[in-house]
RNA sequence: GGCCCCGUCGUCUAGCCUGGUCUAGGACAUCAGAUUUUCAUUCUGGUAACCCGGGUUCAAAUCCCGGCGGGGUCACCA
């Protein structure tokens, strides 16, 4: 692959001026999320201005919910849109389901121009021929039949009350254009028919309020997914019979299935909501799908939003599509987590805590676990410190700390067992530590790991010895008490546990595992 | 099928424009080792790639041509 040459990125004059433009006919796509980011990067990196619009002209499809929900998404990566209709003093989006009347101006122009016309065909006749012309082996395309229709067929059918559409004349053409990612492109426009610019008057379709949208809203550049290159040569053509001025474009390469097809919902988890729902961070989020197709010719890989308005650069964009990896999203995640402050990330672990059932009550400081007892907020901090560098999404603080907040614990006995140990010495093992821990004061202070190790590690030396085991294992003891106080084959260390438990719990949890021998 | 785009480790990529410094660099994943009571973290090391074939050249991952492979798109969806 060779570099795009250098571009003047910025517009010939004026301002520069970036959108997304998701359709709200279902949750927000990771791709649309990587879209909007590019757009607002670039956009805050030239003083421009970032749009959101909602392209809802599917009024069948779209949902309010959907709209709702792009828009918390947005908001909850930080890209934040600079313009919108006033919403109780916050800019809401644009919608195109409040436009219809713009867009009907400009369907009446371009009829009354002759460039585009009524398409009397019907669905049914429209689809034989489509048939067809696969069967033969010819690029399906509208034969523009009823272009050749006269004023007076056209008034009579109006008249009539036939059922049509709106078609824009296509001109077979070969359409050139220059694209920031992509270079040059041509498309030759006389293997395309006549395309449907609006099911009437008042309802235009896509390709139709794109182009209408991007110049009344004075859209600079256009950065959107590959998979509109295609449908790039078809809005110019529009843009031109409409008179307006050209765009820049920006193509920006898909993100992939492990298949390499397109990221679909079918192979892939794709709603950005489902991510965020998972104990995603938006910080991992913005720096994972940045580095999707994107690279700062550096070896640096951790950037904050911030910090990609920096380092960005459109020319530094991939022409080839990049598989979401979701390994390395797990890592960067992990390590956005670890970069949390403890206060921080209880904040955030708290919902799963609370939605699992473990928690159930706020009571000022104090949390009510399941069980009834209360839990300060010290105390929940030191168990999201415990397991801080073992959370790679938020969401697995659950399975990870249950215990902390159950009164049972219910686990196989044989998880107690560390290599060949008997029952026996599994007991004399947990009967050590019963015998030893009890020995520290809680109300002097020492129940704490210092302490504990202090005291137990002389004792497992001994015991080793006394069981013929490898003197400096100390697993027979500790893997043992690991699993009573937890149990769970990996864990934070068990002495951190005990201490968080406190002296009460942690000896009933002891004596639990000896009655389980 | 037509048209368009793309092709460096399994994955994301650096290098390509301006050929030699590339016995191809980094990251994730993976493997091994260190630390450790487990897992994780951290650290060290390893395995692993220029799609193929021609051509140009003293020299090609890099330039040219041809194959092959993958993807996108061809709606009264966006």
């Amino acid at each position: 692959m060779f570099k795009k040459e250098k571009n003047n990125l910025n517009s010939e004059s004026g301002e520069v001026r970036t959108r997304v433009a998701p359709s709200p006919t279902g949750p927000m796509h990771i791709a649309t999320a990587r879209v909007a980011l590019y757009n607002y990067i670039f956009a805050k990196q030239n003083n421009g201005k970032f749009i959101l619009r909602i392209e809802d002209t599917d009024l069948e499809r779209s949902k309010q919910e959907w709209t709702d929900e792009i828009i918390a998404d947005l908001k909850w990566l930080g890209t934040n849109w600079d313009e919108g209709p006033d919403i109780g003093g916050k800019f809401g989006p644009y919608k195109q389901s409040q436009k219809a009347d713009v867009y009907e101006k400009y369907i009446k122009k371009l009829l009354n121009e002759g460039k585009a016309y009524h398409c009397f065909c019907s669905e049914e006749e429209l689809e034989a021929k489509r048939q067809d012309q696969m069967t033969r082996g010819v690029a399906p395309i509208y034969d523009g039949k009823c272009s050749k229709l006269s004023s007076e067929e056209v008034a009579k059918n109006l008249a009539e009350g036939k059922k049509s559409v709106i078609r824009f004349k296509v001109e077979k053409k070969k359409v050139k254009f220059h694209d920031l990612i992509c270079g040059e492109v041509e498309f030759d426009m006389g293997l395309l028919g006549d395309i449907v610019i609006a099911k009437n008057l008042q309802t235009a379709l896509f390709h139709f309020t794109v182009v209408v949208d991007d110049y009344e809203m004075k859209i600079s550049h256009i950065i959107r997914g590959d998979d509109h290159l295609s449908n790039t040569a078809r809005q110019i053509l529009i843009q031109e019979a409409l008179g307006f001025p050209r765009p820049i474009y920006a193509h920006c390469p898909m993100i992939l299935n492990p298949d390499r097809s397109k990221m679909s919902k079918r192979k892939n988890d794709v709603a950005l909501a489902s991510y965020i729902k998972k104990g995603y961070l938006p910080e991992a989020i913005i720096n994972f799908i940045a580095l999707l197709g994107w690279n700062p010719g550096t070896e640096r890989e951790i950037f904050s939003l911030y910090e990609l308005e920096k380092e960005f650069s459109l020319e530094k964009v991939q022409k080839a599509g990049a598989v979401f990896n979701i390994q390395k999203l797990d890592n960067i995640n992990g390590y956005y987590i670890r970069e949390k402050s403890i206060e921080k990330l209880t904040e955030l672990c708290l919902p799963y805590l609370i939605e699992a059932g473990l928690l159930e009550k706020f009571n000022g400081d104090q949390k009510i676990v399941s069980t009834g007892e209360e839990i300060t907020k010290l105390k929940l901090e030191k168990i999201i410190s415990a397991y801080k560098e073992r959370l790679k999404k938020l969401s697995e603080i659950v399975e990870l700390t249950d215990f902390f907040f159950k009164d049972k614990l219910t686990y196989e006995k044989e998880l107690l067992q560390w290599q060949k140990m008997s029952d026996t010495d599994i007991k004399d093992s947990l009967l050590l530590c019963d015998n030893i821990l009890s020995k520290l004061d809680d109300g002097a202070g020492e129940w704490n790991i210092k302490k504990m190790e202090e005291i137990l590690f002389p004792e497992i030396l001994k015991f080793n010895i006394k069981k013929n085991y490898p003197e400096n294992n100390k697993g027979f003891v500790m893997w043992p008490l690991r699993v009573a106080l937890s149990g769970k084959k990996a864990s934070a260390s068990p002495f951190e546990i005990a201490e968080i438990l406190g002296k009460e719990k942690t000896l009933q949890r002891i004596k639990d595992a000896i009655n389980l021998l």
